[in-house]
DNA sequence: ACACTTGATTGCTATGTAGCGATATAGTGA
DNA sequence: TCACTATATCGCTACATAGCAATCAAGTGT
């Protein structure tokens, strides 16, 4: 039983480790209204197509995002909307902590997308 | 306010990685019934008192843990019961991922505590 | 002051990974 | 087949950090 849930520990922690990157929390937000190509997630990302390429893939190994390739291209997708929650989860936590400082407050909510 | 998304994602992303570690995991859940003195902690965890010092240190600056020290001992606790909900909806995602394997669907739970 | 207990810090090694440029792979069209 | 485009992978460097043993720091009791 303790072996089982160290790896379901390690698989949580897996998850998370995924969300805790920057580049990748970006990547995410990217694909909050729909799905899109590579090239465009570079773009939108301003470093290389190789290290976008490489975060992609982390997220969906953690089954965060789907990939889908159509002719050259390849679309990348949220696989469950709920992951949203978890970043609005702790945007909340955060903002919190920072209630004091409305500027603070504005930019958590705003990168939460809550407020657009 | 690209700069602030910028620092914004940096603190979330943040706050993920004091999440995405094993050991901090079974310190939060360690936490769940209550405060909990540092040596208690280091028996649950079985590894080093400095380890788990300085694992404790990462969860309280990322503000999930409060400290508070009374005589020799120092106390820890959550600082937001909210955090076990994210918790929650990372096992919940993870257990849909394996929900043909009821041993792992199982484990997942009992490590959310939801099932206790 | 002294020994004792508890927790934090330091010094270290080993491992993981973010980032880039260069290259490989796969699909498309001439 | 050959060029072209889009994405993935490789080789690399720089940096972060998990883990331990050893030490430091602070509080308690004698």
């Amino acid at each position: 039983m303790n072996q089982f849930n160290d790896q379901a520990l390690q698989h949580i922690a897996q998850y998370f480790k995924a969300l805790s990157e920057p580049l990748r929390l970006r990547l995410l937000n990217a694909l909050r209204e729909g799905e899109r190509k590579v090239g465009e997630l570079t773009e939108i990302c301003g470093c290389s197509q190789a290290n976008v390429s490489k975060h992609l893939a982390i997220l969906a190994d953690a089954g965060l995002i789907l990939r889908e390739a159509r002719g050259t291209s390849v679309f990348y997708r949220v696989a469950d909307p709920a992951t949203y929650e978890l970043c609005d989860l702790v945007c909340g936590h955060i903002a919190r902590r920072f209630a004091s400082d409305d500027g603070w407050r504005t930019a958590f909510l705003a990168t939460a997308g809550k407020s657009e």
